[in-house]
DNA sequence: ATTTATCCAATGATCGGACCAAACATGATG
DNA sequence: CATCATGTTTGGTCCGATCATTGGATAAAT
């Protein structure tokens, strides 16, 4: 079977071989790339060549570029971003109802939380225990606290997520975390929202010490289908059809 | 609060004009946009920054470019490379383990089952029950149709990410699926696969045709895990360490 | 009339050179 | 020692030119 020749675009080219040497580790982050005018002697290609795959390359996030002495490219960790950008982007275009985000974050934050219990290290549960701890300090400080408090839950969900230790769930997760920021002050209505909210959680994480799998599950996905209704409710309040919520995310 | 003045880079100026035309829907699949000799009038900018920009655009999958006459950039329609790219490349580089791709799979196939049995279309169910039946002729055809007989079964797994009517959970599949896709091949030493496959899926149909959600849904994932099961017991069997099918992904 | 070959114009791809602006290094100055 | 001025490195931008590819128009052959 034949197939159609492959005409090699000189910048793509460029593009495929950083990449490579950066995924195979031969570069690794911090490592600083040859300059734009060192590149183009060794690529023997035009600087404009090199800057558009520097381009791309930065875009993609792998690498950060700085100017000035002891500028260049440099290699960047691996972050969140690289996933973050395609599904925002997802998010964004395709204005994916709320209700799809919602039932997805569901699911996942049960499966990441069963999970969890599987896997709890003696200093995860800690961790929990004592993010818990300090979740009721600042629920007890009353509203002067009340963005620290919706902070510490917050960093509940994302040590959960990385309790399930499946990085693929730990990082949708943040994604899904990532573009819900968006609207979180939609949480602020909420009456009495620290008080219910510390209850689901002591809750949630005496049952993980107790390695009651089944029971986590279930308590973690009804705290998130709660969370989605206070969401929606407080898009309600402001005004906000369900669509708009979903159009809203990433502003 | 105040922020610092951003430093506008020409390049990123236009990438996000044109992004948020087609986010906006004001430039639509298919459309043409100028060329970049246009481009650089309608910008005030260097060709060079135009070029950089249309790349960057090319590289996220929002437009394709043409050479020659009546080439330029045309609006692409929004596809799951967006999504896979970043997925796929964060397979490579972190190495995701074998395991972990494994049981985001069966958890996500699992949930799209479920929904799929509250929302099944009653020509969704007609199509699964069509592809059904072409599943049992290629198997009656022997090791001829082998081929058409797994590419049967891999659209009975796309029908059913659809019928999830999540396009979150869809998309995410179906990028699980292209990564699997590497060493589909793997399947292919099971002498008596064809027979085993087709029975679980006709109970699954059967199931969701009944409407017995849970049941479906405990079915699909007996599936998945039989077939993940089948990927590495054929990986061992080609001496590669489990280590080797994560970093096989995507050749 | 239909097919085939050739040519032409539009357009992206690449190149080389130039200058500007930011970041860092160095040394003079108080 | 601290501070400022100056120079150097390096990315950011612009310009102009040439090459290569593509699609359409035109001419030639059948």
């Amino acid at each position: 079977m034949l197939v159609p020749v492959k005409q090699n675009r000189v910048t793509e080219d460029i593009v495929r071989q950083i990449e490579r040497a950066i995924v195979s580790h031969r570069l690794t982050p911090g490592d600083r790339i040859q300059t734009e005018r060192e590149l183009q002697k060794t690529f023997q290609a035009s600087r404009g060549a090199v800057r558009e795959a520097l381009s791309i390359l930065r875009q993609k996030g792998m690498i950060e570029i700085r100017r000035g002495g002891k500028g260049g490219a440099y290699v960047k960790q691996v972050g969140i971003d690289q996933v973050s950008e395609g599904l925002a982007f997802l998010i964004k275009y395709r204005k994916v109802a709320f209700q799809e985000l919602a039932e997805f974050r569901v699911a996942l934050e049960g499966l990441a939380a069963g999970l969890a219990v599987e896997r709890a290290a003696p200093e995860d549960i800690a961790g929990l225990k004592s993010l818990l701890e300090e979740m009721k300090l600042n629920m007890e400080a009353g509203e002067a606290s009340l963005m620290e408090f919706y902070s510490c839950e917050r960093k509940m969900h994302e040590l959960l997520a990385k309790m399930s230790g499946n990085t693929l769930i730990e990082w949708t997760l943040q994604t899904i975390h990532l573009n819900l920021d968006a609207y979180a002050e939609l949480h602020l209505w909420e009456k009495n929202g620290p008080r219910q909210l510390y209850g689901e959680w002591s809750e949630i994480v005496k049952a993980i010490q107790n390695g009651e799998g089944v029971m986590v599950t279930s308590l973690v996905r009804s705290h998130v289908v709660r969370s989605n209704q206070v969401l929606k409710e407080g898009a309600r309040r402001f005004g906000l059809s369900s669509k708009d919520l979903g159009r809203m995310i990433l502003k």
